[in-house]
Order: C-alpha cells, then structure tokens, then sequence
DNA sequence: ATAGGGTTACTG
DNA sequence: CAGTAACCCTAT
C-alpha cells in the first residue's frame, strides 16, 4: 500500500463508501454532487471516485492488483456455521461472475431453482398487506433476476411449497408471508436490537425508527431476520453490498467498536434499505456472537 | 458521464 | 525493482 501523491484520507473515503451506499457504484458524479459528500470530496472529480473505488474494490478482494482477476470461492453456507469465517473473501464490485457450485442445493442465480429467500424477500418488498398474486410476484422478481424461461411455472410449485410449509399463506389467489413465520423472523432479529442503546442520539432523535415496536424500521428488521433464518440464504452477494459489510465488518474488528456498526445499521435500516442491512445484520449477528460480553462499547 | 486500459509516482 | 495507489486517456 504505497502513498503516492494526493493520498485518500480516511474521511475522503468514507464519505464515498457512504456515498456508494446511498447513490450505488458507478453514480460517480452524483455523489459528488450530492452536499452530504461534496465538502469533504470537493477535490476529487468523478472519475477519482470511480478510480479510488476501484482501487478500494480489488484491494478488499484480496491482495490482487486491477488486471489479475483472482478467483475466489465461497464457501457453501450451508455446510459449516462457523462462526467468523461468514465472508472474509469478496468478489470486487465490478464483474466477476461468481459461479461457485455451492453444493447441491439451489442457489445458482440463473440455470438454477428459486431460492426460498427470493421469493420471501420479493413478498416482503412488495409489502402488501393484502398478499400478493402469482402475477405481481412473479414480475417483481423478473426485475430483479435473471430468470429463466419456465421461471413461472417453477413459482408456482415453490409458492405451493411455502404454503405447505406455512411460510407464506394463500388468501384468495394472494401470497403473503404467515404471521407465525414473521414473529419467529422478528424473534430473531432481536439478538441485534440491543445495539440501539449503543446507538448515540445521533441522527437517531430524527429518524425515530428504532428497532422497537411497531415501525417500519421492524419491518426492515423482520425482513432481514427472515433472510438470517434462512439460513442459505446469501445468494447473490457478488457486489458492493459485501463489499461495505466487510469493510464495516473490518472497521469495527479493528477498533472494537460497535457503535460505528450499529450507527451505520440504524441509518440504513430507518432509510430503509432493506438488502444492506440484511448483510450487515448477518455479519453483526455473528460479530456479536463472537465477541459476546467482551466488546465494551465506549459511548 | 462512465468503464476500463494505460501511465506516473511513490513505497518497501 | 516490484507492487500499489493516484492520475490520465480513450472508447462507448
């Protein structure tokens, strides 16, 4: 790690992790514009952002430089919970198709089956309260995904599972996920709500979202908690999203502090981005298993 | 305006 | 002298 000319201080390149996480990768401009970022990255042009995070990319991706792709493997979720080893390798933001076999189970992202998960995120986005039909669901995920040909018919048949297994409940010709399913996801996501206490009244007293009772901010909670429940359920990590949950993962690692996580958990969660934090809480949520009583955090 | 290849400059 | 980060150039 040289230190060349115009060296990136930490804050410059905070403010563009933040401003990826809210703007996404490649919205370089825009991110420089936006008055959060623009006092502290005022002396870099767009294309610095995109060539600082490049950098940051491929440096977090494990030692390689820009032009040797490495591939990296993930390990199978569903084999070993250990612990701490979640996700310390991570494909860069750019391409790399990561086509890891993953064991047997579903989880390729194109030739492959539906994961549960998909189907219950897409339900849960959707957030009607009323349920939602094949149609709906079916278009919401064709957005998201890649999917395949018969794509459809294979909804159906997992719609049925769910069913069957009390997940999502059928009203008429709408899904929707069971109560049952969404306390026990709740149930859950409690093991991370203690860190709102850490939360200073930052932002907070704003936004007041808090994990708590009945607020959206649960909803978001409840989603992720869903995503943690289901085990396997870290499908198509490929891109910054890993990326950011690392780096907070590292950050927080480094300095014992919990509160830069939490703080970052709350912001995301009350503004809603769902898909974030459903990777940071995994990664807290075992983060916190680990350190368990030891991580003081100093307010 | 962005992505990606290429170049320069600094560090160990 | 190799590796890396900042910077530059160009096609899309």
């Amino acid at each position: 790690m040289g230190a060349p000319k115009q060296k990136w201080t930490s804050e410059e390149e905070e403010a563009l992790r933040r401003g990826v996480l809210k703007h996404g990768a490649g919205k370089w401009r825009t991110i420089q514009k936006d008055p959060e970022f623009s006092p502290v990255l005022s002396s870099r042009s767009n294309i610095d952002l995109k060539d600082k995070w490049r950098n940051l990319s491929f440096s977090a991706s494990g030692l390689g430089s820009r032009d040797k792709i490495k591939v990296l493997r993930i390990k199978a979720p569903s084999s070993s919970t250990s612990p701490s080893s979640q996700a310390l390798l991570l494909p860069p933001p750019d391409k790399v198709t990561e086509a890891s076999p993953l064991a047997d189970s579903e989880k390729s992202s194109q030739d492959g089956k539906i994961p549960n998960s998909m189907i219950i995120e897409a339900l849960y986005e959707m957030r009607d309260p009323n349920g939602s039909d094949v149609d709906a669901i079916c278009n919401y995920i064709e957005q998201r995904h890649e999917v395949q040909a018969n794509f459809r018919r294979l909804l159906t048949t997992k719609l049925r599972r769910l069913t069957a297994a009390k997940k999502i409940e059928k009203i008429d010709r709408a899904y929707r996920i069971t109560e049952s399913y969404a306390a026990k996801a709740s149930i859950a996501m409690k093991s991370l709500s203690p860190k709102k206490d850490l939360a200073k009244p930052l932002k907070a007293s704003q936004n007041v979202g808090l994990f708590a009772a009945t607020s959206p901010a649960l909803d978001a909670a409840a989603a992720a908690a869903m995503k943690v429940a289901d085990a396997e359920a870290k499908a198509h990590l490929a891109n910054e999203h890993m990326m950011e949950v690392e780096r907070m993962f590292k950050l927080s690692e480094e300095t014992e502090s919990l509160l830069t996580l939490a703080t970052e958990i709350y912001e995301r969660c009350s503004r809603g981005e769902v898909l974030t934090v459903l990777q940071v809480a995994q990664n807290s949520f075992e983060f916190e298993r680990n350190s368990s009583a030891s991580s003081t955090v100093h307010a």
